[in-house]
DNA sequence: CTTGGAAAGTCAACAACACTGACATAAATT
DNA sequence: AATTTATGTCAGTGTTGTTGACTTTCCAAG
């Protein structure tokens, strides 16, 4: 052993560590694919759905805001945004205050897109948790919330904003 | 409430579902990111690095097993190898028993980068478990491998093979 | 009131990475 | 000898991301 070495193993081992980049990534394409197998048969993909997914949850959002949860371009979202307005998913009011920003909304007919793939992804979360027994929701929010970058973590805690 | 309603609260909650979505979605952003802004300056892409790490995990696995693991078309993942063993990090040996097989090994080359890749992630996973506790691994794994779909388990479980 | 900058939208070109379908080759199996 | 398996390859396509350039709208500060 050399001098600096205390003889304390890392914790988690780097195997353990490696394991868990494939949990992720299993599991990470095993929660996509339900959504993902919806949508396949229709002109939406992954794009879209998240749009949908953000757009529920804090209705009346900001592009700019999407922008920022998102990560991706406003090209690229915009893409995806204009599609979903002109199929009548997404509505899109100017905004009271700042007239320059566009306020997003779902329709009743994009609410109903939104249970469709939302539901079978719910349910295999759902019976994951279930499974692991009540403790491990909490664990596993943690972990995540750790690997995150910080500055996500806010959309998370609060659905409404700041 | 109604008749078939028992007053039993839905475990987690739909809420507590939801975050957990975005949880995931932006847990898995970040966990790509770090190899991804490596690799943005090279000629590969998250299909390299996804590669690369599988035959290192399983030196000589042939390409079916990586096909089943990657869950994408040989087209697909020939294209990514093709390049990999085209620049000497990925070595491809004739398999010695059934010699239609061809077997997969991480050159030094090939490992240098792997390392390269894979330290930030590590990283990254290994602060957010030590700061989580050391109880919530275990909890974080068992609900990851009850999302995944059961074949992919045996992928963790057993890096060697079956 | 004019000017500067922020927010939003659009166009074009391009790259990564997935897909399907068709086909080729070599080797093992039946 | 015929079939199946494992691999590799070519061509075409779709989704989703990227840059860069540009316009329109509109709030706010000088």
């Amino acid at each position: 052993m050399s001098p600096t070495d205390h003889g304390q193993p890392p914790f988690p081992t780097e195997d353990e560590i490696l394991r868990s980049v494939e949990r992720l990534f299993f599991a990470y394409r095993a929660f996509t694919s339900d959504p993902d197998r919806i949508l396949e048969n229709m002109a939406y993909g992954r794009a879209h759905h998240r749009a949908i997914h953000f757009i529920n949850r804090q209705p009346g959002t900001t592009v700019n805001r999407l922008l920022d949860i998102l990560g991706v371009t406003k090209q690229s979202l915009n893409r995806v945004l204009r599609q979903l307005i002109k199929d009548g998913l997404v509505e899109n009011r100017v905004g009271p205050q700042d007239r320059r920003e566009r306020h997003l909304y779902l329709t009743d007919k994009g609410r109903v897109l939104e249970a469709q793939l939302s539901a079978p992804q719910q349910a295999r979360l759902r019976q994951a948790f279930q499974s692991a027994g009540p403790d491990a929701l909490s664990s596993f929010s943690e972990v995540l919330e750790n690997i995150m970058d910080p500055e996500m973590r806010a959309h998370i805690k609060n659905p409404e904003g700041e």
